[in-house]
RNA sequence: GGGCCUGUAGCUCAGUCGGUUAGAGCACUGUGCUGAUAACGCAGGGGUCACUGGUUCGAGUCCAGUCAGGCCCA
């Protein structure tokens, strides 16, 4: 058997789909993960996907750590659970879903129905997760996928027949249930696949914490004013709006006066940039240690900050100056005193029950209070107060009892109480509420203003803060003391320091992750979970129609148990809206009935129950034990400290205060090529499809591995190119050389008697050529290297040291060893050659299987199961390669790096002295520092081979080849020295280097005058340094110098066009399309005497070659491939023909 | 305003324990080699290591501050 012919015109994007078809056709990822059942655990848990659009390039990277990693330690012997996840519910899936029917509000959707809206988000999460699964196939990434036409079935089945029985096929058998109850069931043990955050499981995990923290007695039902979407008719959460939010917009803000009732004749100053909340205003808060001045300005006098003057309007003249605290108290009347709202007592909040023990009307209530964050950067220095618009405003009004006017519906229109505004939206009151002032006469100004205003993270519409009532769990106090000193006490009372003991089990790569993680929760406001919206986790909380006592429900049964009615309205549904809703209990307070609040889950409560809900918890403990905490997790850090990994955090710290994880892996941005984020509208965005079908996914994954991952990464074709220039091509040309000469040969491995097919490439081949031992070194060290990097999933490290690697085999060992391949004799060294060169590249290839899948997979197909009839079916089947340590030899290394060196030297001093490789020369000099390897007689070939000259020579003495630098070695003389250490240099600098050379060399000391005394240096603490001497042909480094004979001879320059004739005719061969090991007649033609003898004299030579059987003088015959040439300004007719 | 990260060649990025002349790849220029050819080698130009101060015999590296960018939180 003898392997295949490499293709020249290698396509590798082709070659990927090839690989795709054999690893359906042969089942490659089941039989791997069968090989690997009953090993010991590597546990991920997969950060589950947003089911809602198609990958993009940023999730093929994080997707590329995952199998990265997950190949590796699968290769190193460990049982892995291979199960992605996908986020399904939410208020994402909702807007598209409102898009895909063109609805405009959440009217729209109750008019319609909620049950199929439900089935509609369900039918589009399983659309998108089937694509998602087909387009991770695609990147290599090997799971546990599910049957993507299975899938997409199921989308039409929910949609059309939800309670229609179905069978499908599971690992242990099949299952039969209702196509709800089968889409509900997805990722479970009896039917597994990925895991769905809609699953049955899933929300019913959610139900068991959301009791655990009830029972702790964290769970609240609370008052608070939120950024709101008028569109989505729903709060937001801090976790959504802090970072997708905000955009730079541009307002009109307002200047207007509140006249005093204390001071007549004279007013505040007050400056807003939303107007629609003076319907809402109560009270103005001032700086207590700001100060503050009374002006005259337009015919009146107003109060504004002292810091504030640059903003009035004309001419001004200063009154009098007060401090803030001074005018703390004073009453002023408000700019829509005449509405009913803020003329009802205790305030005006018709849609949310709340008290903070106010009984005057807002009106009674005017007045100015201190307010420690009142700034004079922008505005007056008086800031009008609106409790119900303004979380800030919130706060004062729980600390100065002041009355609450919540003006906005969920719609965000002006509800009853507000005259003229009632039934108006909020974004379209501000030209009404200017003119309204006008004539009020109190307005002063109006300005655009452009400033950071929060916008809904899904729909983009501008937010309002609106007084909610939301549901919450409580993080507990913020003590203001070290961690450390926190008593158990005090931590058993708060969520957030527990939080922080298990983030303290956490291993963060990058470290700073911890640092962030813990600022995060520190900082954490109570965390706001429920929504009200439709598609979610239905938030278990039953509210008492009598009395307001509320219930928790901890998972389906007790549900079942308290049920008093609605069973059978919700009994075969999954726990979703509405059927849900059905469901009626009985209060234990007073037997009144209970329904379900209306309000759905935040979704990361979904993301972050899965170290529980997809290990079991509930129904197999001792399989939960087995797989949490995870061994590694990774996401993009941006975000996920306080989203995936936050609530992942929080719900395990509730339910078992352990970490859920032992390792973090995180990475940052991906970005265009441009440096900019990818927008479809910038035209800098690409798609993965396409992404993966231009440059190939093995491409893409060795530039995402090659990078460091907290660095934002710039990605693009660009790069790509780059890539499969400097890793792909070479790594393929090796294999191409390797299999191109073993067919030329008819060689393959032989077959041993104790063959692994674990590690198949078998043990390090003893070979004693210094080439191939010094490859079999480089190969262990770098894969010694690279296991220690995966290991810390540093893949970068790993890429670096594998691509120096690739550059060793490519542009050192395959160029010296070329020869040795194509000589004609089979001898020994041909044999080492090729067990060595076959060897390093299935150890290479084995060593790349976690990075390249598909390029490693076609070699290994070609070179080692064509070969050997026991050889696993896929390289991926195979274990990670062992470091043969033995064979690491470091002086061999350093000979090696040391050979190198002087070749680059050589080469550069040649090209200085403009003296072509071709032509060979005499004698190259060279000159070593002390304490550097010496090179070995097989190293010296090498390198006169290299650098084409006939001998080299050391010199001990090099006078004429190089000058000496003394320095001293500061590493030991600055510590000896310290501050005399200066005056030591400048003492050692003055003595002539010749000298102080023939002592270092006879180990003698130096001896030194420093300020008057005597100080004695040791050879070792000085160190010798040579700089070329004058003269083209010599070149230089630290240690090295050489220099070259440039004396041309005839016989060298004979022997110069010899070689150079021999070019010609290889040239001619591959125009003539020759192959490689055909043999030719070859005639030449030249009037050039010189050139004539140089023809017969190296015939011999120019024949064995250019494997020609005759050389023939004279003028080709016509159909042959002939060429004229000009060599050194000799013509010459050149002609070729197959022998 | 607070926390975290980053700032090194035209671009993308390395730079170990603080050590003498700060590197690579890309791009550019020159040149060489060639059965790796969708290449490759060698050389060259290109640097205020963001800035200021400090510690130190010695700072790209450590410390403090400033500036700029990014992320997170107010």
């Amino acid at each position: 058997m003898t392997f295949k012919p490499v293709p020249t015109n290698v396509d590798f994007i082709q070659q990927e789909y090839e690989v795709l078809d054999f690893w359906k056709e042969t089942d490659a990822f089941e039989k791997m993960r069968q090989r690997h059942k009953g090993q010991p655990h590597w546990s991920f848990i997969d950060g589950p996907i947003t089911a809602n659009n198609p990958m993009g390039v940023h999730h093929g990277w994080g997707r590329t750590y995952k199998d990265l990693y997950n190949r590796y330690w699968t290769m190193r012997g460990r049982e892995l659970r291979y199960q992605n996840g996908f986020d399904c519910q939410g208020l994402w899936v909702e807007v598209n879903v409102e898009k895909e029917l063109g609805f405009q509000s959440k009217r729209d959707i109750e008019a319609y129905g909620l049950d199929p809206f439900v089935r509609r988000c369900k039918a589009r999460v399983l659309k998108y997760a089937s694509i998602q699964t087909e387009q991770s196939i695609r990147l290599g990434y090997w799971m546990d996928w599910n049957d993507t036409d299975q899938l997409r079935w199921l989308a039409q089945l929910i949609l059309e027949d939800p309670q229609r029985v179905i069978t499908v096929e599971g690992p242990e058998g099949p299952v039969t249930d209702t196509v709800e109850q089968i889409v509900g069931r997805l990722g479970l043990p009896e039917l597994g696949g990925s895991y769905f955050t809609f699953s049955n499981e899933n929300n019913y995990m959610i139900w068991t914490f959301l009791k655990k923290v009830w029972e702790k007695g964290w769970l609240y039902r609370g008052v608070d004013v939120m950024p709101w979407c008028p569109r989505c008719a729903t709060a937001i959460s801090q976790h959504e709006i802090v970072t997708d939010g905000y955009q730079e917009l541009t307002h009109r803000s307002v200047t207007l006066l509140f006249p005093l009732r204390n001071r007549p004749g004279e007013y505040l100053l007050v400056w807003t940039t939303t107007p629609w909340t003076l319907s809402s205003n109560v009270a103005a808060a001032v700086g207590p240690e700001i100060t503050y001045v009374l002006v005259e300005n337009q015919g009146k006098k107003l109060w504004l900050s002292k810091g504030a003057l640059h903003m009035l309007q004309g001419e001004y003249k200063v009154l009098e100056e007060r401090k803030g605290e001074e005018l703390v108290g004073w009453t002023y009347d408000g700019p829509f005193d005449d509405l009913p709202a803020a003329q009802t007592p205790g305030g005006w909040h018709p849609q949310v029950q709340v008290d903070t023990g106010a009984k005057q009307s807002a009106v009674e209530a005017h007045r100015i209070i201190p307010w420690e964050e009142v700034g004079e950067a922008e505005g007056t220095g008086i800031v009008h107060i609106a409790p119900g618009c303004g979380a800030e405003d919130f706060q004062l009004s729980k600390e100065h009892h002041l009355p609450i006017l919540a003006p906005l519906d969920e719609d965000s229109n002006f509800v009853e109480g507000y005259g003229w505004l009632t039934g108006k939206y909020v974004a379209d009151v501000a030209d009404a509420i200017f003119k309204d002032l006008e004539k009020k006469g109190i307005l002063y100004k109006v300005e655009p203003y452009t400033h950071r205003y929060p916008t809904c993270w899904r729909c983009s519409t501008e937010l309002v803060f609106r007084l909610v009532d939301e549901w919450f769990i409580d993080m507990g106090p913020v003590y203001d003391k070290p961690r450390e000193e926190v008593t158990p006490e005090e931590k058993e009372r708060s969520l957030r320091y527990q939080i922080m003991d298990v983030v303290d089990n956490i291993r963060w790569i990058p470290e700073f992750g911890y640092k962030r993680e813990i600022d995060w929760l520190m900082n954490m406001h109570d965390w706001m979970i429920s929504k009200k919206r439709y598609w979610g986790l239905a938030l278990p909380f039953w509210v008492c129609d009598e009395c307001g006592h509320y219930h928790v429900v901890g998972d389906e049964h007790e549900l079942k148990e308290r049920a008093v009615a609605g069973w059978e309205g919700f009994d075969g549904h999954t726990p979703h809206r509405p059927y849900v809703d059905n469901i009626v209990l009985k209060c234990d307070k007073c037997g009144g009935e209970m329904h379900r609040i209306p309000d759905v889950g935040n979704p990361w409560l979904d993301a972050g129950i899965v170290s529980f809900s997809t290990l079991q918890y509930r129904t197999n403990r001792e399989y939960w034990r087995q797989w949490y905490p995870a061994d590694w997790i990774s996401e993009s850090f941006p975000g996920q400290f306080r989203n995936w990994f936050y609530s992942l955090f929080a719900m395990a710290t509730v339910i078992d205060r352990s970490n859920p994880t032992k390792q973090v892996f995180g990475y940052a941005t991906l970005l265009a090529e441009d440096g900019r984020e990818m927008h479809k509208s910038w035209g800098n965005a690409i798609e993965f499809n396409e992404a993966a079908d231009r440059m190939g996914v093995d491409v893409m994954r060795w530039l995402y591995c090659n990078h460091k991952p907290e660095n934002n990464l710039r990605f693009g074709y660009h790069r790509a190119d780059e890539v499969r220039r400097r890793f792909l091509i070479p790594f393929w040309n090796v294999y191409n050389f390797l299999v191109t000469y073993a067919r030329l040969d008819g060689w393959t491995p032989s077959v041993p008697e104790d063959f692994d097919p674990a590690h198949p490439e078998g043990p390090t081949p003893a070979v004693s050529n210094p080439l191939d031992r010094w490859i079999l070194a480089r190969l262990n060290d770098v894969l010694a290297r690279t296991t220690v990097a995966l290991e810390n999933s540093d893949s970068y490290t790993a890429t670096l040291a594998i691509e120096a690697l690739l550059d060793d085999l490519t542009n050192w060992y395959v160029r010296r060893s070329r020869r040795r391949f194509w000589k004609g004799e089979q001898d020994q060294d041909k044999a080492d050659a090729y067990i060595t060169l076959y060897h390093l590249l299935v150890k290479f290839i084995r060593m790349l299987a976690p990075f390249t899948p598909f390029v490693t997979e076609v070699m290994y197909q070609n070179l080692v199961r064509g070969v050997f009839d026991d050889a696993f079916e896929s390289v991926h089947h195979t274990d990670w390669p062992v470091a043969d340590e033995s064979i690491i030899d470091q002086q061999l290394l350093d000979r090696m790096a040391l050979a190198r060196r002087i070749t680059s030297l050589g080469l550069a001093a040649r090209s200085n002295a403009n003296l072509r490789v071709r032509q060979p020369l005499r004698k190259l000099y060279v000159h070593v520092g002390e304490g550097w390897a010496d090179l070995t007689p097989e190293l010296l070939d090498i390198v006169r081979d290299e650098l084409n000259v006939k001998a080299i020579e050391f010199v001990s003495d090099p006078e004429t080849l190089v000058s000496y630098r003394i320095l001293p070695n500061n590493r030991l003389l600055g510590p000896k020295f310290g501050k005399l250490f200066p005056k030591v240099r400048a003492a050692l600098a003055a003595l002539p280097p010749e000298e102080v050379v023939a002592k270092v060399n006879a180990g003698e000391p130096v001896v030194l005058e420093v300020e008057g005394q005597t100080v004695e240096l040791s050879p070792d603490e000085i160190l010798v340094q040579t700089q070329p001497a004058e003269g083209l042909a010599v070149a230089a480094d630290k240690v090295i110098t050489v220099g070259i004979d440039t004396e041309i001879t005839p016989e060298l320059r004979a022997e110069g066009l010899a070689r150079e004739v021999v070019r010609r005719i290889q040239s001619m061969r591959k125009n003539a399309d020759f192959d490689i090991a055909d043999h030719i007649r070859t005639w030449w033609a030249t009037e050039d005497e010189e050139l004539a003898e140089v023809m017969d004299a190296w015939s011999e030579y120019i024949r064995s070659e250019t494997l020609t059987d005759e050389l023939i003088t004279g003028e080709p015959p016509a159909d042959a491939h002939i060429e004229r040439h000009k060599i050194d300004g000799k013509q010459v007719i050149l002609g070729v023909q197959r022998a």
